[in-house]
DNA sequence: CAGTTCGCCTGGGGGC
DNA sequence: TGCCCCCAGGCGAACT
């Protein structure tokens, strides 16, 4: 499930392989897909625009071109392919194709189908589009300090982890980096945000902003190759340090990492190095 | 307003 | 081997 790092680098990958080129033609097998317009306003809309710059908030890419913006959250599996035009997809889980200018096809896949695009009048301000109703700021904003999560925390009965989700709070941590975030910082997932003080909230920015920031490099190792048959999800090798390591041991003390459920989600960690406050 | 539950999807794993 | 059931998981909608 793509996360912020792995979205940054599918926004990398995209800029390198389709910057500057135009739609010349589109088909959308899965109409659900297409979330706020219909599929035949997306389609007349998307014709002949030309792709120019290439962004990022929180897990939502955003595809600048001439008068719209093309925003595309990829959920669970959502993963674009960029190869020669006529070339075989799998017609099972290509939702999407847009054919270019440059002679590439630009397919989406989606397995389970929960990714969705958006598309919007550039006249519209990007981050008050429907899409972004419920997301804050990036968790690289420089508004995201440890004030504004003290703040935010305040009066709310919600754990570490959960905190770490909201998508409202701060954008662009997963479940897999909520884990591996926790670990860093010392606390466990289901620490009670509101017994955090200023403090706490300082090492966990820190934690959020190495934690994403070593996977966005990890990932960049493998924008190197840019393979343009590779599936873009920005899939890397960063080495986890407990998120699915339940059964091994802590690479810090040896002790064996927990599996449990926080806000019902699965949730690893390690009851020696991370304390309950 | 904050927290909880449900539905969306499908492949994969467990149970038998 | 095959079949059924359930689960994972991001997020919006509906509900408490």
């Amino acid at each position: 499930m793509p996360e912020l790092p792995e979205v940054e680098t599918v926004v990398r990958t995209l800029e390198h392989l389709i910057k500057d080129s135009t739609i010349e033609k589109i088909d959308i097998f899965y109409d659900k897909l297409i979330d706020n317009v219909s599929v035949e306003s997306f389609i007349k809309m998307m014709k002949s625009q030309t792709f120019h710059h290439f962004k990022r908030i929180g897990k939502y890419l955003i595809f600048e071109m001439d008068d719209y913006n093309l925003v595309v959250h990829l959920r669970m599996e959502g993963k674009f392919y960029v190869n020669d035009i006529g070339s075989d997809y799998d017609q099972k889980h290509t939702h999407s194709i847009f054919y270019l200018s440059n002679g590439k096809q630009l397919e989406y896949h989606d397995t389970r189908k929960f990714g969705r695009m958006y598309i919007y009048p550039k006249s519209e301000e990007i981050t008050t589009v429907s899409a972004f109703k419920n997301v804050g700021y990036d968790a690289f904003d420089e508004r995201v300090d440890a004030e504004y999560l003290y703040e935010m925390s305040r009066s709310r009965k919600t754990t570490l982890k959960q905190f770490l989700l909201d998508q409202s709070v701060m954008a662009g941590v997963g479940n897999i980096y909520a884990d591996e975030i926790c670990f860093r910082c010392g606390f466990r997932p289901e620490t009670k945000v509101y017994r955090l003080t200023k403090k706490d909230f300082a090492n966990i920015v820190d934690a959020t902003r190495i934690i994403l920031r070593g996977a966005i490099k990890a990932g960049g190792t493998t924008i190197r190759s840019y393979t343009s048959s590779l599936g873009v999800d920005g899939r890397f090798q960063l080495q986890l340090k407990v998120h699915g390591k339940s059964r091994e041991k802590c690479q810090v003390c040896g002790t064996v990492i927990e599996k449990t459920k926080v806000g019902g989600r699965g949730t690893y960690y390690c009851k020696k190095c991370q304390r309950r406050k």
